[in-house]
Parts: C-alpha cells; sequence; structure tokens
DNA sequence: CCTGGGGGTAGGG
DNA sequence: CCCTACCCCCAGG
C-alpha cells in the first residue's frame, strides 16, 4: 500500500552477490552491516537480503534436448554432462552467468514435507527427458489431495535451495542438465562480468566456513584439476565455480558416494574440455 | 535479535 | 493462464 515496491538495482544485486560471497549465506545482517555493501544496501533489511537472495537462486529450468541417460535402476545418477556434439562449441552463449547461487547448507536438515513427494514423483516418473513442473504435478495431484495453489508451492519448492538434498540434486540430475552456465572462451568475462569478487586465478577451496564436508577427496581432487585448467587457460573463472559447485554437491551429498563421483567427472570434464554444464 | 520458511500480491509474458 | 519479483508475517534458535 505505501510501497510501490522498490526493484533491486544491479548494484544491489552486485552487491548482495559480493557479500554472500564474502561472508557467506545466511550471514545477511552481516553483509548489511559491511560498511562495503552498506552503501549499497542500506535501504534493504537483512530480510530483504534474505529474500533476494531466495529469488536469485532461482533459475529457471530449461528442458529441450533429449540427450540424457536416465539410468533407471539405480540411484546413482548418470553424469549427464552435456553430450560429445559439443564438438562445435555453441557460438555464442549469453553469459547470464550470474546464476550461480543454488545455495544451500541448509539442506542437510528439516525435510519439508512436500519435498519426499516431489522426490517420489520424479523418481517415479523417470522420464528421459526430464519431468517437469506440470507432470510432476500431475503425479502428486494423481495421488493425493494438493491445495489449490500447490503449483505454485511446487514450482517454487523445486527450485529453491534448500529443497532436500536428494529431491535437488535428483531434480538436477533429470531435468535440468544444460542449464546453468556454459562457459564459452572469451566471450564472457565481457559484458558485465557478474563475478566481481571470486576471481581468483588459483581457486583456493573458498570460504570454508564451518562445514565439515565429507568430501576432503573431492576438494583436493577439485583443486587440483581446476588449477590445471586454470594454469592452461584463463578458464579460472570455470574452474573456481567448479569449485563452488563441487562444494556445494558434496555438502549435500549425505551417504551418496556417487554424488562425488559426479563432482570428480566434473572437474576432469573440466580440466580437458571447456563446456560444463553444471546445474 | 537474527534467520529460515510460508505465503500473498502485483506485474509481465 | 502461468511465472517472476518484492514484500510481509511467523516460528525457531
Amino acid at each position: 500500500m505505501g510501497n510501490p515496491k522498490q526493484k533491486w538495482t544491479a548494484e544491489e544485486e552486485e552487491a548482495l552477490r559480493a557479500g554472500v560471497a564474502k561472508h557467506g549465506t545466511g550471514k545477511w545482517k552481516n553483509i548489511q552491516r559491511d560498511p562495503e555493501f552498506n552503501p549499497f544496501l542500506f535501504s534493504r533489511s537483512n530480510i530483504d537480503l534474505k529474500d533476494k537472495w531466495r529469488n536469485m537462486s532461482v533459475s529457471a529450468p530449461r528442458e529441450k534436448s533429449r540427450t540424457l541417460k536416465p539410468k533407471a535402476g539405480s540411484d546413482a545418477p548418470a553424469v549427464p554432462l552435456s553430450t560429445p556434439q559439443t564438438s562445435a562449441l555453441p557460438a555464442a552463449v549469453p553469459i547470464d552467468a550470474s546464476a550461480d547461487p543454488i545455495t544451500d547448507e541448509s539442506a542437510r536438515s528439516s525435510a519439508p514435507k512436500y519435498n519426499a513427494l516431489i522426490f517420489e514423483a520424479i523418481s517415479a516418473l523417470k522420464e528421459p527427458n526430464g519431468s517437469d513442473v506440470s507432470a510432476i504435478l500431475s503425479y502428486i495431484e494423481q495421488r493425493l489431495e494438493v491445495p489449490p495453489n500447490f503449483r505454485r508451492l511446487l514450482s517454487s519448492r523445486l527450485r529453491r535451495p534448500g529443497c532436500n538434498a536428494k529431491a535437488v540434486v535428483h531434480y538436477i540430475m533429470i531435468l535440468q542438465v544444460q542449464n546453468c552456465f556454459k562457459v564459452k572462451e572469451d566471450a564472457s568475462l565481457g559484458t558485465k562480468t557478474p563475478n566481481p569478487k571470486q576471481k581468483d586465478t588459483r581457486p583456493k577451496l573458498l570460504h570454508s566456513t564451518n562445514d565439515v564436508s565429507p568430501a576432503d577427496t573431492v576438494q583436493e581432487a577439485a583443486a587440483a584439476a581446476a588449477g590445471q585448467v586454470a594454469d592452461a587457460e584463463n578458464k579460472s573463472f570455470v574452474a573456481a565455480e567448479a569449485v563452488k559447485e563441487a562444494e556445494r554437491v558434496s555438502r549435500m551429498a549425505e551417504d551418496t558416494d556417487s554424488l562425488l563421483q559426479l563432482a570428480k567427472e566434473i572437474f576432469e570434464r573440466c580440466s580437458r574440455g571447456e563446456i560444463v554444464v553444471v546445474a
């Protein structure tokens, strides 16, 4: 009523990103207080930051190609990396790379009721091409009664961080394969460079806040692989992102070793090719 | 107090 | 019609 809606500016978003990169997710107050970001976020509350981050974490899932390996039989995700058809590298994929935050860290405990359903639906459907929101919705609707606004809830829930790890991973594996960032030569880092903060030529193990992470080996391997890449090319960005992704995945993994394998796979691919598709 | 999560509403395709 | 962006409220730590 008294708030005509204050759209977030690029500066604000960038500040938020930077803040999260520095302090980690969940330190909204710290970020907001930080004199470095305060000038940009002075008009935003920590709650606003949190909400905005939640929104930014929503990278619309895309489905198109049918090149996917369903691998029905085991829970082990089958490393759905981009298929060899990449021989001719995509012309000039827009960088859009601002999509990185999938943030979790909170995806370890308390699994909301819906997540189980979602996971169940996706598992049951197991469509080669992936299941979109509607499919999942249908599946669930046919099995039990859902509130009228369930679609939205589902829609949000699916792409929201913090969703049950397995569900997220599965979701990512199955239908969000070719989503996030793809890296092209120098085409990237040219426009807006949405990464003002994490531009380390040598990807180290970024802010290891306080997670124990069951993947020391992976991180090492990751660092190594990433290091090679960065050394060989100027793809430090990719490497850094990859490391990040690995940590993320590792953190999500609770008891699934295949996830760690996936992480390794990604890094190996990363060191060889250039096109790395992660969710 | 701060954070995370649910939900409502307005605007755009 | 559906989806996205912002905002508000509530419960837990």
